[in-house]
DNA sequence: TAGTGGTCTAGACCACTCA
DNA sequence: GAGTGGTCTAGACCACTAT
Protein backbone atom coordinates (compact mmCIF):
# COMPACT_ATOMS: atom_id res chain seq x y z
CA UNK A 1 0.00 0.00 0.00
CA UNK A 2 1.43 3.29 -1.02
CA UNK A 3 2.54 5.38 2.21
CA UNK A 4 1.34 9.00 2.36
CA UNK A 5 3.20 11.08 5.06
CA UNK A 6 1.87 13.90 6.95
CA UNK A 7 4.66 15.93 5.47
CA UNK A 8 3.88 14.83 1.43
CA UNK A 9 -0.46 15.90 2.88
CA UNK A 10 1.31 19.15 4.28
CA UNK A 11 2.95 19.72 1.24
CA UNK A 12 0.33 19.35 -1.23
CA UNK A 13 -2.47 21.57 0.74
CA UNK A 14 0.06 24.25 0.88
CA UNK A 15 0.49 24.39 -2.40
CA UNK A 16 -3.25 24.34 -3.66
CA UNK A 17 -3.12 27.26 -1.16
CA UNK A 18 -0.10 29.03 -2.53
CA UNK A 19 -1.30 28.31 -6.13
CA UNK A 20 -4.75 30.32 -5.51
CA UNK A 21 -7.03 27.42 -5.67
CA UNK A 22 -8.04 28.06 -1.72
CA UNK A 23 -8.03 31.75 -1.53
CA UNK A 24 -7.36 33.76 1.33
CA UNK A 25 -10.17 33.56 3.88
CA UNK A 26 -11.48 30.27 1.98
CA UNK A 27 -12.59 26.92 4.03
CA UNK A 28 -10.56 23.99 3.43
CA UNK A 29 -12.41 20.57 2.98
CA UNK A 30 -13.20 19.07 6.30
CA UNK A 31 -10.24 16.65 8.03
CA UNK A 32 -12.54 13.17 6.91
CA UNK A 33 -12.89 14.19 3.26
CA UNK A 34 -9.03 15.31 2.88
CA UNK A 35 -8.11 11.85 4.49
CA UNK A 36 -10.47 10.34 1.82
CA UNK A 37 -9.02 12.43 -0.97
CA UNK A 38 -5.42 11.90 -0.29
CA UNK A 39 -6.27 7.94 0.79
CA UNK A 40 -4.41 8.24 4.01
CA UNK A 41 -5.58 8.53 8.02
CA UNK A 42 -7.34 11.08 9.84
CA UNK A 43 -4.82 11.38 12.02
CA UNK A 44 -2.55 11.90 8.83
CA UNK A 45 -4.11 14.93 7.71
CA UNK A 46 -4.98 16.02 11.02
CA UNK A 47 -1.03 16.39 11.70
CA UNK A 48 -0.33 18.63 8.16
CA UNK A 49 -3.08 20.49 9.51
CA UNK A 50 -2.38 21.00 12.93
CA UNK A 51 1.27 22.18 11.57
CA UNK A 52 -0.02 24.40 9.12
CA UNK A 53 -2.16 26.09 12.22
CA UNK A 54 0.82 26.22 13.95
CA UNK A 55 3.03 27.92 11.60
CA UNK A 56 0.31 30.82 11.24
CA UNK A 57 -1.12 30.10 7.79
CA UNK A 58 -4.81 27.87 8.74
CA UNK A 59 -6.84 28.86 11.11
CA UNK A 60 -9.00 25.85 12.87
CA UNK A 61 -11.96 25.55 14.52
CA UNK A 62 -14.32 23.25 16.01
CA UNK A 63 -17.16 23.11 14.00
CA UNK A 64 -16.07 25.86 12.20
CA UNK A 65 -13.37 24.17 10.30
CA UNK A 66 -10.33 25.26 9.15
CA UNK A 67 -9.34 28.58 6.90
CA UNK A 68 -6.76 29.86 4.82
CA UNK A 69 -5.28 32.82 7.28
CA UNK A 70 -5.96 36.24 5.91
CA UNK A 71 -2.78 37.85 7.57
CA UNK A 72 -0.86 34.89 7.31
CA UNK A 73 2.68 33.96 9.37
CA UNK A 74 2.37 36.07 12.18
CA UNK A 75 5.04 33.90 14.04
CA UNK A 76 8.35 33.21 13.02
CA UNK A 77 11.14 31.33 14.82
CA UNK A 78 13.84 33.22 15.89
CA UNK A 79 17.16 31.35 16.61
CA UNK A 80 18.41 33.23 20.28
CA UNK A 81 21.99 34.02 19.46
CA UNK A 82 24.07 31.94 21.47
CA UNK A 83 27.03 33.98 21.69
CA UNK A 84 29.81 31.54 21.55
CA UNK A 85 28.22 28.99 18.90
CA UNK A 86 27.74 32.08 16.75
CA UNK A 87 31.50 33.31 16.70
CA UNK A 88 32.82 29.94 16.70
CA UNK A 89 30.59 29.10 13.92
CA UNK A 90 31.49 32.21 11.99
CA UNK A 91 35.03 30.36 12.13
CA UNK A 92 35.93 33.15 14.55
CA UNK A 93 37.90 32.67 18.26
CA UNK A 94 35.53 32.90 21.12
CA UNK A 95 37.14 34.55 23.62
CA UNK A 96 35.31 36.53 26.67
CA UNK A 97 36.88 38.91 29.08
CA UNK A 98 35.21 39.84 32.47
CA UNK A 99 35.26 43.47 33.01
CA UNK A 100 33.72 44.26 36.33
CA UNK A 101 32.35 41.64 39.08
CA UNK A 102 30.64 42.99 41.92
CA UNK A 103 28.20 42.46 44.30
CA UNK A 104 25.62 45.14 45.72
CA UNK A 105 22.06 46.46 46.56
CA UNK A 106 21.18 47.28 43.08
CA UNK A 107 19.51 50.93 42.23
CA UNK A 108 15.99 50.84 42.17
CA UNK A 109 15.06 50.32 38.47
CA UNK A 110 17.32 46.72 38.68
CA UNK A 111 15.82 46.24 41.85
CA UNK A 112 12.23 46.35 40.84
CA UNK A 113 13.48 43.92 37.68
CA UNK A 114 14.62 41.47 40.19
CA UNK A 115 11.73 41.82 42.29
CA UNK A 116 14.45 41.95 45.40
CA UNK A 117 14.04 43.86 49.19
CA UNK A 118 15.92 46.87 49.38
CA UNK A 119 18.34 45.44 51.84
CA UNK A 120 19.43 42.30 49.36
CA UNK A 121 22.72 42.51 47.49
CA UNK A 122 23.00 40.75 44.06
CA UNK A 123 25.76 40.62 41.95
CA UNK A 124 26.85 42.58 38.87
CA UNK A 125 28.84 41.81 35.98
CA UNK A 126 29.97 43.33 33.01
CA UNK A 127 31.62 40.87 30.20
CA UNK A 128 32.94 41.78 26.99
CA UNK A 129 32.73 38.72 24.25
CA UNK A 130 35.24 38.99 21.65
CA UNK A 131 35.51 37.18 18.02
CA UNK A 132 39.31 37.00 17.21
CA UNK A 133 39.97 39.24 20.10
CA UNK A 134 37.88 41.95 18.15
CA UNK A 135 34.71 43.45 20.19
CA UNK A 136 31.31 41.08 19.56
CA UNK A 137 29.14 41.86 22.32
CA UNK A 138 28.51 43.60 25.43
CA UNK A 139 26.93 42.22 28.73
CA UNK A 140 25.61 43.27 31.20
CA UNK A 141 24.10 41.28 34.01
CA UNK A 142 22.45 41.38 37.20
CA UNK A 143 22.33 37.75 39.31
CA UNK A 144 20.20 36.70 41.92
CA UNK A 145 22.76 35.39 44.43
CA UNK A 146 20.09 35.06 47.22
CA UNK A 147 18.38 32.59 45.19
CA UNK A 148 21.91 30.92 43.46
CA UNK A 149 24.57 31.37 46.21
CA UNK A 150 27.04 29.25 44.21
CA UNK A 151 27.14 31.92 41.83
CA UNK A 152 29.47 33.85 43.94
CA UNK A 153 31.96 31.07 43.95
CA UNK A 154 31.79 30.68 39.86
CA UNK A 155 35.67 31.43 38.60
CA UNK A 156 34.39 33.78 35.54
CA UNK A 157 37.93 33.51 33.35
CA UNK A 158 37.34 29.63 32.63
CA UNK A 159 33.52 30.25 31.73
CA UNK A 160 31.23 32.91 31.46
CA UNK A 161 28.57 33.95 33.50
CA UNK A 162 25.64 32.97 31.11
CA UNK A 163 26.98 29.27 30.21
CA UNK A 164 27.44 28.41 33.96
CA UNK A 165 23.98 29.73 34.43
CA UNK A 166 22.44 27.64 31.89
CA UNK A 167 24.50 24.62 32.62
CA UNK A 168 23.78 24.84 36.11
CA UNK A 169 20.12 25.93 37.19
CA UNK A 170 17.38 24.38 36.07
CA UNK A 171 16.36 26.88 33.40
CA UNK A 172 12.67 28.61 32.38
CA UNK A 173 13.15 31.28 30.06
CA UNK A 174 11.05 34.57 31.00
CA UNK A 175 10.62 37.36 28.44
CA UNK A 176 12.94 38.14 25.64
CA UNK A 177 12.87 41.87 23.87
CA UNK A 178 15.00 43.91 21.40
CA UNK A 179 15.54 47.03 20.53
CA UNK A 180 17.78 49.32 19.20
CA UNK A 181 20.07 52.15 21.36
CA UNK A 182 22.49 55.03 21.55
CA UNK A 183 25.83 53.88 22.46
CA UNK A 184 26.93 55.86 25.89
CA UNK A 185 30.43 56.20 26.67
CA UNK A 186 31.02 52.95 28.71
CA UNK A 187 29.42 50.88 25.51
CA UNK A 188 31.95 53.13 23.00
CA UNK A 189 34.80 52.25 25.01
CA UNK A 190 33.90 48.56 25.35
CA UNK A 191 32.57 47.90 21.54
CA UNK A 192 34.69 50.34 20.22
CA UNK A 193 32.50 52.10 18.75
CA UNK A 194 31.88 55.68 18.60
CA UNK A 195 29.45 57.55 20.92
CA UNK A 196 26.31 57.72 20.03
CA UNK A 197 26.49 54.53 17.51
CA UNK A 198 23.66 52.80 16.77
CA UNK A 199 23.58 49.39 18.91
CA UNK A 200 21.51 46.34 18.60
CA UNK A 201 20.22 45.17 21.88
CA UNK A 202 18.48 42.04 23.42
CA UNK A 203 17.35 42.04 26.65
CA UNK A 204 16.52 38.53 28.26
CA UNK A 205 15.21 37.52 32.07
CA UNK A 206 15.14 33.91 33.26
CA UNK A 207 12.99 32.90 35.82
CA UNK A 208 12.94 29.71 38.34
CA UNK A 209 9.96 28.78 39.51
CA UNK A 210 8.44 32.59 40.36
CA UNK A 211 11.54 33.78 41.24
CA UNK A 212 13.66 35.87 38.52
CA UNK A 213 17.26 34.50 38.49
CA UNK A 214 19.13 36.87 35.81
CA UNK A 215 18.33 39.96 33.79
CA UNK A 216 20.68 40.49 30.63
CA UNK A 217 21.56 43.22 28.06
CA UNK A 218 23.78 41.64 25.52
CA UNK A 219 24.72 44.87 23.48
CA UNK A 220 26.03 44.19 20.33
CA UNK A 221 29.09 45.66 17.87
CA UNK A 222 28.19 48.34 15.30
CA UNK A 223 26.49 46.64 12.09
CA UNK A 224 25.13 43.19 13.95
CA UNK A 225 21.90 41.57 12.35
CA UNK A 226 19.66 39.36 13.55
CA UNK A 227 18.64 36.63 11.38
CA UNK A 228 15.45 34.86 11.62
CA UNK A 229 14.37 31.27 10.28
CA UNK A 230 11.95 30.12 8.30
CA UNK B 1 -10.11 4.94 32.99
CA UNK B 2 -7.79 7.47 33.49
CA UNK B 3 -7.40 10.31 30.53
CA UNK B 4 -3.84 11.09 30.62
CA UNK B 5 -3.14 13.67 28.18
CA UNK B 6 -0.05 14.54 26.03
CA UNK B 7 -0.27 17.86 27.95
CA UNK B 8 -0.01 16.37 31.14
CA UNK B 9 2.52 14.03 30.60
CA UNK B 10 4.62 17.21 28.75
CA UNK B 11 4.34 19.21 31.86
CA UNK B 12 5.28 16.35 33.71
CA UNK B 13 8.58 15.67 32.14
CA UNK B 14 8.97 19.42 32.02
CA UNK B 15 9.00 19.39 35.64
CA UNK B 16 10.96 16.30 36.22
CA UNK B 17 14.23 18.57 34.26
CA UNK B 18 13.54 21.49 35.94
CA UNK B 19 13.58 20.49 39.26
CA UNK B 20 17.02 18.50 37.93
CA UNK B 21 16.00 14.49 38.68
CA UNK B 22 17.11 14.61 35.19
CA UNK B 23 20.26 16.96 34.86
CA UNK B 24 21.51 18.73 31.80
CA UNK B 25 23.06 16.21 29.15
CA UNK B 26 21.19 13.07 30.55
CA UNK B 27 19.00 10.41 28.88
CA UNK B 28 15.88 10.42 29.68
CA UNK B 29 14.10 6.85 29.68
CA UNK B 30 12.65 5.38 26.32
CA UNK B 31 9.10 6.32 25.27
CA UNK B 32 7.87 2.73 25.86
CA UNK B 33 9.24 2.71 29.50
CA UNK B 34 7.20 6.49 30.18
CA UNK B 35 4.45 5.04 28.38
CA UNK B 36 4.06 2.43 30.89
CA UNK B 37 5.14 4.84 33.89
CA UNK B 38 2.59 7.39 32.89
CA UNK B 39 -0.15 4.91 31.93
CA UNK B 40 -0.68 6.16 28.69
CA UNK B 41 0.09 5.16 24.97
CA UNK B 42 2.90 5.83 23.43
CA UNK B 43 1.93 7.65 20.72
CA UNK B 44 0.46 10.29 23.59
CA UNK B 45 4.93 10.15 25.29
CA UNK B 46 5.82 10.79 21.90
CA UNK B 47 3.83 13.60 21.32
CA UNK B 48 5.08 15.24 24.48
CA UNK B 49 8.58 14.57 23.85
CA UNK B 50 7.91 15.77 20.56
CA UNK B 51 6.85 19.20 21.50
CA UNK B 52 9.64 19.40 23.90
CA UNK B 53 12.02 18.84 21.21
CA UNK B 54 10.97 21.22 18.73
CA UNK B 55 10.85 23.86 21.90
CA UNK B 56 14.77 23.10 21.94
CA UNK B 57 14.47 21.35 25.51
CA UNK B 58 15.82 17.94 24.43
CA UNK B 59 17.45 16.73 22.05
CA UNK B 60 15.86 13.05 20.39
CA UNK B 61 18.54 10.43 18.05
CA UNK B 62 17.06 7.05 16.62
CA UNK B 63 18.50 4.43 19.11
CA UNK B 64 20.44 7.06 20.78
CA UNK B 65 17.44 8.26 22.80
CA UNK B 66 16.17 11.46 24.49
CA UNK B 67 18.68 14.02 26.32
CA UNK B 68 18.08 17.28 28.09
CA UNK B 69 19.90 19.64 26.39
CA UNK B 70 23.12 21.19 27.42
CA UNK B 71 21.84 24.93 25.73
CA UNK B 72 18.45 24.80 26.33
CA UNK B 73 15.99 26.72 23.82
CA UNK B 74 18.30 27.92 21.06
CA UNK B 75 14.66 29.01 19.45
CA UNK B 76 12.17 31.79 20.09
CA UNK B 77 9.02 32.03 18.66
CA UNK B 78 8.54 35.94 17.73
CA UNK B 79 5.45 37.91 16.89
CA UNK B 80 5.68 39.52 13.25
CA UNK B 81 4.61 43.04 13.63
CA UNK B 82 1.68 44.08 11.37
CA UNK B 83 1.48 47.32 12.46
CA UNK B 84 -2.21 48.10 12.00
CA UNK B 85 -2.84 45.07 14.57
CA UNK B 86 -0.40 46.64 16.58
CA UNK B 87 -1.16 50.31 16.87
CA UNK B 88 -5.61 49.16 17.28
CA UNK B 89 -4.54 46.55 20.10
CA UNK B 90 -2.59 49.70 21.67
CA UNK B 91 -6.35 51.22 21.66
CA UNK B 92 -4.44 53.79 18.93
CA UNK B 93 -6.38 55.35 15.76
CA UNK B 94 -4.15 53.75 12.46
CA UNK B 95 -3.44 55.72 9.70
CA UNK B 96 -0.77 55.53 7.05
CA UNK B 97 0.74 58.10 4.36
CA UNK B 98 2.22 57.38 0.91
CA UNK B 99 5.08 59.88 1.16
CA UNK B 100 6.27 58.11 -2.25
CA UNK B 101 5.64 56.31 -5.08
CA UNK B 102 7.14 55.85 -8.42
CA UNK B 103 8.63 52.97 -11.17
CA UNK B 104 11.91 53.14 -11.56
CA UNK B 105 14.79 51.24 -12.47
CA UNK B 106 16.82 50.18 -9.10
CA UNK B 107 20.10 50.99 -8.20
CA UNK B 108 22.86 48.35 -8.23
CA UNK B 109 21.86 47.48 -4.51
CA UNK B 110 18.59 46.77 -4.91
CA UNK B 111 18.45 45.18 -8.44
CA UNK B 112 20.79 42.53 -7.00
CA UNK B 113 18.47 41.97 -4.30
CA UNK B 114 15.20 41.83 -6.59
CA UNK B 115 17.56 39.53 -8.69
CA UNK B 116 16.26 41.91 -11.78
CA UNK B 117 17.89 42.35 -15.25
CA UNK B 118 19.21 45.49 -15.68
CA UNK B 119 16.22 47.82 -18.36
CA UNK B 120 13.67 46.04 -15.51
CA UNK B 121 12.03 48.57 -14.02
CA UNK B 122 10.21 48.11 -10.21
CA UNK B 123 7.91 50.02 -8.13
CA UNK B 124 9.63 51.79 -5.25
CA UNK B 125 6.72 53.02 -2.56
CA UNK B 126 7.45 55.05 1.16
CA UNK B 127 5.13 54.84 3.72
CA UNK B 128 4.76 56.38 6.86
CA UNK B 129 2.48 54.41 9.67
CA UNK B 130 1.07 56.43 12.20
CA UNK B 131 -0.48 55.77 15.61
CA UNK B 132 -3.23 58.78 17.05
CA UNK B 133 -1.54 60.63 14.08
CA UNK B 134 2.13 60.30 15.66
CA UNK B 135 4.77 58.79 13.33
CA UNK B 136 4.98 54.78 14.51
CA UNK B 137 6.86 53.41 11.65
CA UNK B 138 8.76 54.42 8.38
CA UNK B 139 8.45 51.89 5.70
CA UNK B 140 10.68 51.42 2.32
CA UNK B 141 9.91 49.05 0.01
CA UNK B 142 10.46 48.17 -3.61
CA UNK B 143 7.78 45.68 -5.53
CA UNK B 144 8.41 43.59 -8.65
CA UNK B 145 5.98 45.02 -11.04
CA UNK B 146 7.50 42.47 -13.67
CA UNK B 147 5.80 39.69 -11.48
CA UNK B 148 2.61 41.95 -10.07
CA UNK B 149 1.77 43.84 -12.21
CA UNK B 150 -1.64 44.72 -10.68
CA UNK B 151 0.38 46.30 -8.22
CA UNK B 152 0.61 48.92 -10.27
CA UNK B 153 -3.26 50.17 -10.37
CA UNK B 154 -3.65 49.67 -6.39
CA UNK B 155 -5.05 52.20 -4.26
CA UNK B 156 -2.38 52.98 -2.03
CA UNK B 157 -4.65 55.30 -0.24
CA UNK B 158 -7.49 53.20 0.26
CA UNK B 159 -5.45 49.97 1.68
CA UNK B 160 -0.99 50.19 2.37
CA UNK B 161 1.02 48.33 -0.12
CA UNK B 162 1.54 45.65 2.78
CA UNK B 163 -2.21 44.86 3.43
CA UNK B 164 -2.54 44.50 -0.61
CA UNK B 165 0.27 42.40 -1.19
CA UNK B 166 -0.48 39.65 1.56
CA UNK B 167 -4.18 39.93 0.19
CA UNK B 168 -3.50 39.61 -3.18
CA UNK B 169 -0.40 37.61 -3.85
CA UNK B 170 0.05 33.75 -2.80
CA UNK B 171 2.36 34.29 -0.19
CA UNK B 172 5.52 33.22 0.70
CA UNK B 173 7.97 34.13 3.19
CA UNK B 174 11.31 35.19 2.31
CA UNK B 175 13.78 36.10 5.36
CA UNK B 176 13.56 38.01 8.12
CA UNK B 177 16.31 40.03 9.70
CA UNK B 178 16.15 42.51 12.46
CA UNK B 179 19.22 45.59 13.02
CA UNK B 180 20.17 48.86 14.75
CA UNK B 181 20.42 51.54 12.20
CA UNK B 182 21.08 55.34 12.92
CA UNK B 183 18.91 57.60 11.62
CA UNK B 184 19.96 59.60 8.08
CA UNK B 185 17.96 63.00 7.27
CA UNK B 186 15.26 61.39 5.69
CA UNK B 187 14.50 58.87 8.34
CA UNK B 188 14.76 61.53 10.62
CA UNK B 189 12.51 64.08 9.24
CA UNK B 190 9.65 60.94 8.51
CA UNK B 191 9.78 59.50 11.95
CA UNK B 192 10.30 62.96 13.77
CA UNK B 193 13.41 61.98 15.13
CA UNK B 194 17.24 63.67 15.79
CA UNK B 195 19.38 62.70 13.19
CA UNK B 196 21.82 60.41 14.66
CA UNK B 197 18.74 58.57 16.72
CA UNK B 198 18.90 54.57 17.43
CA UNK B 199 16.46 53.44 15.01
CA UNK B 200 15.08 49.64 15.26
CA UNK B 201 14.92 48.35 11.83
CA UNK B 202 13.51 45.60 10.54
CA UNK B 203 13.63 43.45 6.86
CA UNK B 204 11.83 41.25 5.42
CA UNK B 205 11.58 39.80 1.67
CA UNK B 206 8.52 38.15 0.14
CA UNK B 207 9.39 35.13 -2.40
CA UNK B 208 6.39 33.29 -5.10
CA UNK B 209 8.25 30.54 -6.39
CA UNK B 210 11.56 31.84 -7.45
CA UNK B 211 10.84 34.92 -7.53
CA UNK B 212 11.24 38.01 -5.33
CA UNK B 213 7.64 39.74 -5.06
CA UNK B 214 9.06 42.37 -2.23
CA UNK B 215 11.62 43.98 -0.25
CA UNK B 216 10.70 45.42 2.20
CA UNK B 217 12.40 47.79 5.36
CA UNK B 218 10.54 48.67 8.42
CA UNK B 219 11.77 51.26 10.18
CA UNK B 220 10.20 52.27 14.12
CA UNK B 221 10.04 55.17 15.81
CA UNK B 222 12.60 55.68 18.37
CA UNK B 223 12.59 53.72 21.78
CA UNK B 224 10.61 51.02 19.76
CA UNK B 225 10.69 47.59 21.42
CA UNK B 226 9.85 43.98 19.84
CA UNK B 227 8.60 41.27 22.45
CA UNK B 228 9.48 38.19 21.93
CA UNK B 229 7.08 35.45 22.91
CA UNK B 230 7.46 32.05 24.88
C1' DT C 1 22.15 -6.44 15.05
C1' DA C 2 19.34 -4.69 18.39
C1' DG C 3 17.22 -0.65 20.41
C1' DT C 4 15.07 3.68 19.87
C1' DG C 5 12.44 7.19 17.79
C1' DG C 6 9.31 8.28 13.53
C1' DT C 7 5.19 7.56 11.66
C1' DC C 8 0.79 5.54 9.85
C1' DT C 9 -3.67 3.25 10.73
C1' DA C 10 -8.39 2.36 12.18
C1' DG C 11 -11.33 3.23 15.51
C1' DA C 12 -13.19 5.60 19.28
C1' DC C 13 -14.89 9.24 22.27
C1' DC C 14 -14.97 13.94 23.61
C1' DA C 15 -15.41 19.21 23.29
C1' DC C 16 -16.67 22.90 21.20
C1' DT C 17 -19.69 25.76 18.53
C1' DC C 18 -22.67 26.90 14.78
C1' DA C 19 -27.27 26.83 13.16
C1' DG D 1 -28.53 18.57 17.55
C1' DA D 2 -25.09 17.79 14.39
C1' DG D 3 -20.68 18.67 12.27
C1' DT D 4 -15.90 19.53 12.93
C1' DG D 5 -11.56 19.44 15.12
C1' DG D 6 -8.86 17.48 19.35
C1' DT D 7 -7.04 13.70 21.18
C1' DC D 8 -6.10 8.95 22.95
C1' DT D 9 -5.35 4.01 22.01
C1' DA D 10 -3.28 -0.32 20.51
C1' DG D 11 -0.82 -2.15 17.17
C1' DA D 12 2.21 -2.23 13.38
C1' DC D 13 6.17 -1.40 10.47
C1' DC D 14 10.02 1.37 9.17
C1' DA D 15 14.55 4.14 9.54
C1' DC D 16 18.29 5.27 11.65
C1' DT D 17 22.38 4.48 14.42
C1' DA D 18 25.04 3.15 18.49
C1' DT D 19 27.59 -0.72 19.72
Amino acid sequence: MAVVSHRFVKGAILGRIQSGEWGLGDLIPAETDLAVHYGCARATVNRALRELAEEGLVLRKRKGGTRVRQMPVRQAKLAIPVIREQIESAGAVYRHHTITREVRVPDEVSRKKLNLREDISAAYIETLHLADNAPYAFERRWVNVDAIPDFLNVDLAAVSANEWLVRSVPFSLGSLSFCAIKADALIAKSLGCAVDAAIFSMNRTTWLDDRLITDMELLFREGYILQSVL
